[in-house]
DNA sequence: TATGAATGAGAGTTCATTCAT
DNA sequence: GATGAATGAACTCTCATTCAT
């Protein structure tokens, strides 16, 4: 009933704190977000979560309402998810250059740091928020905070003198956002033509060029 | 009946003369696309296309077959019409440097150059591509032809001293397509914090650390 | 919405308590029985069996799934109800050659013990078994089951000197089947050249050269 | 476009004589008889008849008009076949007996004088006229033939006291053709209990107890 | 609180048929 | 006489959702 889903994150780990219900409602997004990132968010009904899940389709909608609710539900979770992941994994880096790295790589699935199926997920969420305002409202404020945390480096590497002295904190982060944003997609197409290791190189290249001196 | 789509594009330029049925076909498609970017792919319904054009839905069938025959109709046709349309912008500039900036800026929208909905599409066809193999050939094969058109003009730019002797024009190209793909995304969010000027703007000044010496 | 069916058949005997949902199943297979009898099986649409039992279609597919497991069912049901129809009609029966008589009759609908398009939807079973095996392996099974039911009664007769001595049960079972097959054709055409009164006394005619001394 | 159907039967011989579209026509009715013999008449549409004949669908519509027409149309065609077939088979059998088993044994299919689908076509004609007025005139009609054909026979056997002296040509006539459109049955669904040559003999016994002395 | 039963809305698809050539 | 283009009608099926327990 409650495997974890496909890969890497546990069933939801939370073990302290948290009512029943509230363990449960975290363990079907999880599942949730795995069957939304193979099979996009349109083509998710409550028939596949509820299989993967285990729980029974009624139970689903007495849980989280609506169909659009419950995608909802799983990118709230999914965003909250990565972007603790992202903090986390730069928590204990001194330097702002590897900061910056690290953080950029994160998304696109380099390595194993990776969060499941994030970048499809992202995709699914920008495609909803082009037209649905209450998505729209929530992928803006997680882009804000994304960059934050990317101008946050940045100031901090202006500070040390690690960076280039006229970095602007804020265009810096726009900027990086965009490229991690687009180097993204030959690696989930898989493009022959940009594998991985020069994805990441070529995104580490640009990176470099606008903050190091 | 033919009317030309929603917004912008005109009522299909179609070769001249016209075979019967060829112009009624990209007729349609022209409409489908429009449908497809307001609404997304996964929500086009032969019904929107057959309201938005005129065509009844038998003869829509007809014409493409499946649902998603007509989408992927739908999506070659405005692939080419957008790799046709920013050729013909940058055919006339003979300064590799002003046909960079125009190249890169063309399909996420900037200014009035821009085909309707082209990066809308070009979303669309990435998640397909992510799940279904026919897609997926289609989006890498268009994809190599962006890169081969970024990369000439690198090369040329290379050639006659605009540019940095070192670029690589593989590398560059792969950078600079990134960098549009990622900076199209709070254009057509409609990010109040990257409008659209700033976004151009950005885009420009990582272009020129990739390029100008 | 439970009336009984067109003609003839009760509506539906039924266990007794019955649990809520298998009773209403009967009762629609009854229906669907009678029109697939009277319109034939591949022109049974599912709007026909919903407006003949009053259960909405999107009711019927949630019962039996398919249009063609709907069908299916009908026919194991009618089969079922049929081969069980004929034991209790000849139960009492204790004269073998009437036991004959009485099981022979009553698929072809003589007088009043018939079941109701019993014939009809053999014809109908017939032709799918032509074409799809699972229907071939239903209709075989079947036909097994009738022919060890006559069979059974030839070899009391034996046993008992009614019948003659060297009538071989398999061998009169299968042929006494075939009459019955073979004359109930011109009673379902009303074929005015063999009227039913006539078809039973050829059949009787048959079956005592076959077996009587 | 005209290869003979799939068994048999050439593509309609009718060298002379025969106006051109005549020849065609018939051409057209061999190949959907084969048609209507594969996937039954209900599932016979005009593309199916189209593709194995070479004939465009208007073309079928315009020969002949509506689908049921060219259903009706070629199972006219089928009945004449098989009409005249029986009677070539027996036209040079001196011996009424011999004459008895192979008309018997003609439409059941057994050894190669049979007709391709003759009794699927059979078995069509019967459920079409079960609920059609025009077709079950049709099958009455033939059914006289078949039943006139036998009849014939037995009246001469009587006469020339190769038949037992009591047998009432008619009567038998319709007990035989009860017996063979039964023992027909176990054959087209290939039950392996009643295997062919055991299927001809019991045959072969319920005729011989009906007719010989 | 949780879940099975039931049902309406909507979509794709097939296919005969009509019309113009 | 023969045929391709075009289209409406009908049907199955999927799926979210409501209701009762």
């Amino acid at each position: 009933m409650s495997d974890s889903p496909a890969s890497a994150l546990p069933p939801a780990p939370l073990r302290r704190g948290g009512r029943r219900s509230g363990r449960k409602r975290e363990d079907v997004l999880a599942h949730a977000c795995v069957v939304i990132g193979e099979r996009g968010a349109d083509a998710t009904r409550f028939a596949d979560v509820s299989e993967v899940s285990g729980v029974p389709i009624s139970t689903l909608q007495y849980y989280f309402g609506n169909r659009e609710d419950l995608l909802m539900a799983a990118f709230r979770y999914a965003a909250k998810r990565d972007l603790d992941g992202v903090r986390a994994a730069v928590a204990d880096l001194a330097d702002p250059w590897e900061r910056m790295q690290k953080a950029c790589s994160f998304v696109v699935g380099f390595a194993d740091e990776a969060a499941p199926y994030a970048w499809q997920l992202w995709v699914e969420a920008w495609r909803w928020a082009q037209r649905d305002p209450e998505w729209r409202a929530e992928v803006l404020a997680d882009n804000a905070k994304w960059r934050a945390l990317l101008a946050g480096t940045v100031a901090d590497g202006v500070a040390s003198g690690r960076f280039r002295a006229d970095a602007d904190p804020e265009r810096v982060a726009r900027q990086a956002l965009a490229v991690v944003d687009g180097i993204g997609l030959p690696i989930v197409l898989e493009d022959p033509a940009v594998p991985p290791e020069m994805a990441r190189e070529l995104l580490i290249d640009v990176l470099a060029r606008l903050l190091l001196p």
